[in-house]
RNA sequence: CGGGGCGUAGCGCAGCCCGGUUAGCGCGCUUGGUUUGGGACCAAGAAGUCGCCGGUUCAAAUCCGGCCGCCCCGACCA
């Protein structure tokens, strides 16, 4: 590719709106121009390195024995009827009608998609496990897109779905896509990405995992342990804390005129807020009924973990709600409340404390002593708190520390949530039906593209992976004007070339300062420096763009040089020898 | 959805408070010349419905009203 015909304009301005370097990077290096809100045009550099990371994704998908399919952006809402998330699901689907009135939505996921397909084609357990995959666009209406290519509203996502015989294969199988992954992000340049329980959100289910960069700017937050392998979204992230149990002394009424918050009633009674118990209020749980929490007063409840719990997301209850479940705002309590009407949840830290303080559903008074075996018998308890940063780790001594992190792909055990709503069958040895069980898999093209720069940048610009560069070798050649150079960087061109080596030629007649700042924020590995004082050497200098080495080579040997550091490059991102 | 900010040439901005000639500046672009190892210099150019609609006025980028769009923080979100 000749410079002077690349489309796209590179600039040294930093972009305003750009708080990320990947985000700055990918404006002012020409890789991406916004068109709206969250939706972007890819220029030639990002689009080669897109295709880069897709041709990695579809080795390692074929590696699994995935089929490669191409399903549809717009769907029938009658699709998504059927597994019911056209009703679950919120503003994020896009829905529309077609000129007949025909409702549609633009895909955000395909697993009814898939079922849909799957279903007439698969009849038995013969051909069974079976995943199929696409790389596709995706639309999803994010009430806020942020940080470039990192949250936006269209993007290209490559999804891939699992049937299987039995849970048991699902389980392996998810164990062998769970490898993959890593196999992928070891290939695309980034090791270190991390795998981490989740939430299964809209996806239902059992079990899910995301794999997470581990960076300051990312916009999740991971519970990390520093001694074992555990690794949780804050969604779901569970540690230990500390209990404090005492003997059960009599439960009292105390006077706590005007004192409200914890933090009041805590210094008021002088004790420390780990000896009261909280009360959060949520309108309704699935049922309707008004949600009373209970936590320990120096914890916070994690609303995801409510929402599992009562299978919606908890809205915070108003004054009149509570007030009409007989309980007092500032001194509620469970207590005394009828229980048939409301839905209690308590978290274990409150079973493991004695002799707490909490509301006596009277104005202006607490009660101290509240013990919830003996206060509030026959509750079981859960977990909904937010893991505080520093809690234990709940399964060995270690600690764990809250970190932020990119989310670029995930896994979902889904079971059976789908094949059963859409009626999914297939026929075992036995002559019996029975609904497959299904995996799915996603990663984010344009999310992994961010995550590179995110990892691998310096001040000038992106250090781009051999696997994933938009092309392999940089040419930059000094005083075009001049015949000897110009002669000498074309047929240096034109080697590489017929080497099958991807070369971006620098032919602009432009300053040394703008060539090399331009090649700095295309990032490509391998620069090589064409100039009168080289070609009077009889010898090429080159710079590596990841390492900043810089030397020079006999001019005969250039493109020897070339593919061997290519595949010196190459060799150290080969997944077969890291993992 | 709540809070804050911004919309003037491809990009970054000034001008607006206090209405008044051809709306400026830097980068980029075009032409010519001089240059050339980390974003050169000189000269001459091209490029703007000042986000949109309406109002006030002799006169609106500037004042008033409405709308739209974008960014950041939060809420929300695989």
């Amino acid at each position: 590719m000749r410079m002077s015909q690349l489309v796209g304009n590179r600039y040294k301005e930093q972009p305003v709106e750009a708080t990320l370097p990947s985000h700055a990077f990918l404006l002012r290096g020409g890789y991406v121009r916004q068109v709206a809100n969250g939706i972007y045009s890819l220029l030639p550099p990002a689009m080669r390195v897109a295709r880069k990371i897709e041709g990695i994704l579809r080795s390692e998908m074929n590696r699994l024995g995935g089929q490669e399919v191409l399903m549809p952006v717009v769907l029938p809402r009658e699709l998504w009827e059927e597994s019911g998330r056209y009703q679950t699901v919120g503003l994020e689907l896009a829905r529309f009608t077609d000129r007949t009135g025909h409702a549609m939505l633009l895909g955000m996921t395909h697993e009814e998609s898939a079922v849909a397909l799957a279903r007439n084609e698969i009849s038995s357990y013969s051909q069974l496990p079976l995943m199929i995959y696409q790389i596709q666009t995706k639309f999803r209406d994010e009430p806020r897109s942020r940080g470039g290519l990192i949250r936006v509203r269209e993007f290209t996502m490559k999804d891939a779905y699992s049937f299987h015989a039995s849970i048991e294969d699902l389980h392996r199988f998810y164990r062998q896509c769970c490898m993959a992954y890593k196999r992928i992000f070891f290939r695309v340049g980034l090791p270190q990405i991390e795998m981490v329980e989740s939430d299964t959100g809209i996806m239902g289910g059992l079990k899910a995992h995301e794999f997470t960069l581990l960076t300051d700017v990312g916009e999740d937050t991971i519970a990390v342990c520093d001694t074992c392998s555990y690794r949780a979204n804050m969604e779901v992230a569970t540690g230990r804390v500390e209990a404090f149990p005492e003997d059960a002394l009599p439960l009292e009424k105390v006077h706590t005129p005007g004192k409200k918050t914890i933090e009041e009633v805590a210094e008021f009674l002088r004790v420390p807020p780990r000896k009261t118990a909280k009360v959060v209020f949520y309108d309704s749980d699935h049922a309707g009924r008004l949600v009373v929490a209970l936590i320990r007063g120096d914890l916070d409840v994690n609303d995801s973990k409510v929402a599992t719990l009562i299978q919606k997301w908890p809205v915070p209850a108003d004054e009149a709600r509570i007030v009409s479940a007989g309980a007092v705002p500032g001194y509620a309590s469970p207590m005394g409340l009828d229980r048939d009407k409301i839905n209690v949840l308590v978290d274990e830290t409150i079973a493991q404390s004695g002799n707490l303080v909490c509301g006596a559903n009277e104005p202006d008074y607490h009660c101290v002593n509240f013990n919830l075996a003996r206060d509030l018998p026959g509750i079981e308890t859960c977990d909904i708190r937010r893991v505080p940063d520093g809690a234990a780790c709940a399964l060995c001594s270690g600690t764990l520390n809250l970190r932020r992190g990119i989310e670029v792909g995930n896994t979902f055990q889904l079971g059976v949530k789908y094949t059963a709503s859409m009626g999914m069958t297939f026929t075992d040895a036995q002559g019996k039906s029975h609904h497959p069980v299904m995996g799915s898999y996603g990663i984010g093209v344009g999310r992994l593209i961010s995550s590179i720069i995110e990892a691998h940048h310096d001040q000038y610009g992106p250090k781009w992976p051999m696997s994933v560069a938009p092309w392999q070798v940089h040419i930059n050649a000094l005083k075009l004007d001049n015949p000897d150079v110009r002669e000498h960087a074309e047929r240096l061109y034109q080697r590489l070339a017929v080497a099958n080596i991807e070369v971006l030629y620098d032919d602009r007649n432009a300053s040394p300062g703008v060539q090399f700042a331009d090649a700095d924020l295309l990032g490509i590995p391998v620069r090589l420096i064409v100039s009168q004082r080289n070609i009077a050497a009889g010898q090429i200098e080159y710079k590596r763009r990841s390492t900043g080495e810089t030397g020079v080579v006999p001019l005969e040997d250039t493109v020897g040089s070339v593919i061997n550091w290519i595949g010196q490059e190459l060799e150290s991102l080969n997944a077969d020898m890291g993992i």
